[in-house]
DNA sequence: ATAAACTTTCATTTTTTTTTGAAAGTTTAA
DNA sequence: TTAAACTTTCAAAAAAAAATGAAAGTTTAT
């Protein structure tokens, strides 16, 4: 396999990943695409490399900056905005848990809160709704108070885990 | 906030928190149905609850029993199914992860390795492919193994996550 | 102040995903 | 065996999500 071969088939790869992730193709693709680049890629190019419009570029861009996952860079001289990611791979997982955790596990665990919280008094089926809920509840909430915990460590999280679960 | 309300704020919200994880509305909005059922339910019920048609339940219960998470109940002298969801919180968690990481880290890996062994002969820029790609295969085969060690404890592992962790 | 060189926005179109429902298939009781 | 009571399948329809592209907006150099 060469070079250019190799680099569609990552980008592919990492769009339809994307898709089983709930992150857009697009948004995917131009992410795998930055990550790989050495170095920073203006709209222009990205528009070519994917073949998509200026528009469908300028959203996902944005979209990806506000992730904090992709940042601008400006080069002396040059009018064009240009574009990298996020390549330290610790970094990149913990802003996307952390983004992740606030967008849609912080939200859930608002209702879970809430409709655990009726008042469960007649029927054995309303009290199977409460403890269930309440049970939910609790796991999510430790799992991202663990999620936490883990990327606080920032640095080398995963090897530190690796080595925690050794033992 | 009464209990039909409830209930139905649940499997709404688990829902659309499903979409955000690539499953799709119907599939998570039906094992949220059966999660907090105190009994199991027929076909019929399913569709009535959630006002879908007869062959979207099938497929998504289908669906749902594929990735080992719903179980069908047969009740004696009765003709029609029943099905009930996982509802012990661990085990359901480690069936997503083994299931997730079969279905699409496994198969990312083996892209990511091929894509990271071409010849990086050339130029700065396939270096770079090269030692990006290669890093990322390390970290997620890394994250891939501790959540095979994680998941191996079945029962509790969050719960023993988070001691170690805390410690 | 202005025009060139860009980027962003958003109504419309296209693509993708999901849902429907009727026909085909299966199982069970008599 | 057969017919009633179910479930599954899948082509077609509907709905949802993503992409387009042209107009509007912004920035910068002069």
């Amino acid at each position: 396999m060469e070079f250019k071969e190799a680099k569609n088939k990552f980008v592919q790869t990492w769009g339809a990943l994307g898709s089983q992730w709930g992150i857009n193709k697009t948004m995917a693709q131009i992410h795998a695409l930055l990550m790989v680049s050495n170095e920073a890629v203006s709209m222009e190019d990205i528009m070519e490399e994917l073949q998509i419009s200026r528009g469908n570029a300028s959203m996902n861009l944005r979209a990806l900056m506000d992730w904090g996952i992709v940042y601008k860079e400006y080069k002396a001289g040059e009018r064009r905005e240009f574009f990298t990611a996020e390549k330290d791979l610790d970094e990149l997982a913990v802003k996307i848990s952390r983004e992740r955790s606030k967008r849609e596990i912080k939200p859930a665990l608002k209702v879970l809160k809430e409709v655990s919280s009726i008042e469960a008094n007649s029927t054995e089926e309303e009290k199977h709704f409460v403890d269930q809920t309440t049970k939910l509840y609790d796991f999510v909430l430790k799992a991202d108070n663990v999620l936490d915990k883990i990327t606080e460590y920032k640095d080398n999280w995963l090897t530190q885990l690796l080595i925690k679960f050794m033992k």
